[in-house]
DNA sequence: CGCATTATTAATAAAATATGAATAGAATAT
DNA sequence: ATATTCTATTCATATTTTATTAATAATGCG
């Protein structure tokens, strides 16, 4: 009797909630899953599963037997890695989640630099604005604002970031640029839709402490790449992370309005907080190409984060314009 | 490949500084070790073990599994004797549904005394009135009256039981008592609301067979435990599970009245029967602690019900009232 | 050097595991 | 209510994995 691999059939048949679904997962066929767990349960003269044709259940010794089983799995997975890293090169599948727009803008050509330096690696992008359980989808490494709601993952710090109210040149020219964050009710506003609510809870730094402002949005979305064009479009005013539009202030497309308010939006299901991080789980093992691959990350942004500072400063000298520095005075 | 297996192989050749030892020790051929450890390396790409035809030695990728497997072996080894403790040791988490006032009174005390013989259980109760799906809670064991409308049980008779229409003394000096189930018309009745409904259709055998009467209560709770402190306090005459009231009726502050119409309520939804069950899912291995309190709960039965004779035969000797050894437990 | 013991190898035997077809049960749709 | 679909199970059969046997080569000891 394997019973590793008995294990690993029995986490699957509770994270599938039945057996036929996990044999599906593992390649094997109904029969052979009701085999295994037969087996096992006259082994040790334990039920560890009261099933039905339609549903399953864990007894209480199933119940530890699962938490056996993680704990074990997880051991005998770092057991096998470090036996590999003996001679580990930096190679294999990088599975990789990061919102969509911030992805395609930022981790497509960091992934491409990275893949050029360590052709071994086979990149898998996941691009979601919803939030992706890395253990379920087993995603290696997350990229996203504020530290997510699962205390199961650790997270470094990348870059600073924070939220930005932004428009096109052309939308401010036409309709003017915002002095206090009230005059946004006579603006076109642009949202997100996150977990089919729309974001149009406004917060605001004020020398009176924070206010909110529920927005009216003209347009929302529950794509970011989108709310970002209709930005670039002229359509309104929208409310941004700083990395999702950086090139797009860079580079004029954007302006960002009312900064000394310090915008911001908040979620409960969300991740608190707006800098850039990067997420992994803590496992006993972390594959070389994921230290690496956040090491890469870590020092691309960094990199950016000076090219930025540096087209800012071309750019002030030349038209005094200011675009990234936070201005320090309230208007009166 | 059963990693398990091999580590235990591995730890064995460490400790006898040989293949064909360690072969002996684990009754295989000196062959099959080699195959198995062979596997192993070229599985992992990793040699573990130098050999020569006389002596072994540990490379380092080598030494790490072995410190691996030792701690994976005893950890298999702890869970192995948790799964098989199950069986073979009064241990582990004991989880009981009874009616919340009959729990009270009996499941209670008697659980004290389980647990105080078997300190190794940790006793969970449930106590309510509506019907709990023992699957579902992973419930053991089920203590109710008459047998619960589910097939999958298996049921043992506790003890004997039936309906009592009961009242204080001191309602019935001042109301009198009914002498046929007709005068209950003009008596303050008062029922319990079990599924949303009042049980309020009362059966009676008579000589002309068995009648049943719809009785208007004057006040209806879906706790039993309050109908019966009703019924104490004098508010009406109740009819109760004979065990919910038998310690009432031992000291008197209830008197059972026409108890020759063998009075009864029924429901579709209820169990049918009205003796006292102790229920269990149909299961291949149950675990010891379960059996071994329904042994207990039926010894208890036994002997209260015993006492409760006893007692009767004193009472109607000296007709003095005493109060029982068992207290009826509420939370003062 | 011979002797005893060991590790290894390859063909074969044995054991463990998976499959496939048939049966029955439970929830959903009709 | 009835049909349908998906599920779990069982048992005989097929496949894969693991162990054995016997033969061979290698090491160290007296």
């Amino acid at each position: 009797m394997n019973i590793l691999k008995d294990m690993e059939l029995f986490v699957r048949i509770v994270h599938c909630d039945g057996l036929a679904a996990a044999g599906r997962e593992m390649g094997i066929t109904p029969s052979s899953v009701t085999m295994r767990i037969k087996n096992l349960e006259e082994h040790y003269n334990v039920k560890l599963l009261t099933r039905t044709t339609r549903s399953i259940n864990l007894t209480g010794a199933g119940h530890e037997f699962y938490q056996d089983s993680l704990r074990m799995l997880d051991d005998i997975n770092g057991v096998e890695n470090r036996l590999k890293a003996s001679q580990e090169t930096i190679s294999g599948q990088l599975r990789i989640t990061a919102t969509s727009d911030f992805g395609r803008q930022h981790i497509v050509p960091l992934l491409n630099d990275f893949v050029g330096k360590y052709p071994d690696v086979t990149p898998f992008l996941n691009l979601s604005d919803s939030l992706t359980d890395l253990t379920e989808n087993n995603i290696d490494i997350a990229i996203r604002y504020g530290t997510p709601p699962d205390t199961q993952l650790i997270t470094h710090k990348i870059a600073d970031s924070h939220r930005v109210l932004c428009a096109s040149p052309a939308y401010l020219e036409r309709f003017g640029t915002p002095k206090s964050y009230t005059d946004l009710k006579d603006h076109s506003c642009l949202t997100m839709v996150q977990f089919r609510t729309p974001m149009s809870k406004w917060y605001f730094d004020t020398p009176q402490g924070e206010k909110s402002m529920v927005i009216q949005p003209v347009r929302s979305c529950d794509d970011g790449a989108l709310v970002r064009q209709w930005a670039i479009d002229g359509a309104g005013i929208a409310l941004k992370s700083y990395w999702d539009i950086a090139n797009d202030l860079a580079d004029n497309r954007l302006v960002s309005v009312l900064d000394e308010y310090r915008p911001d939006f908040r979620s409960h299901k969300m991740a608190v907080g707006s800098d850039l991080l990067i997420a992994y789980q803590d496992r006993k093992y972390v594959p070389l190409r994921t230290r690496e691959f956040i090491k890469h990350t870590v020092k691309y942004f960094d990199q950016y984060q000076n090219k930025l500072k540096l087209h800012q400063q071309q750019r002030t000298s030349k038209s005094g314009a200011t675009i990234l520095e936070e201005p320090a005075v309230y208007p009166s």
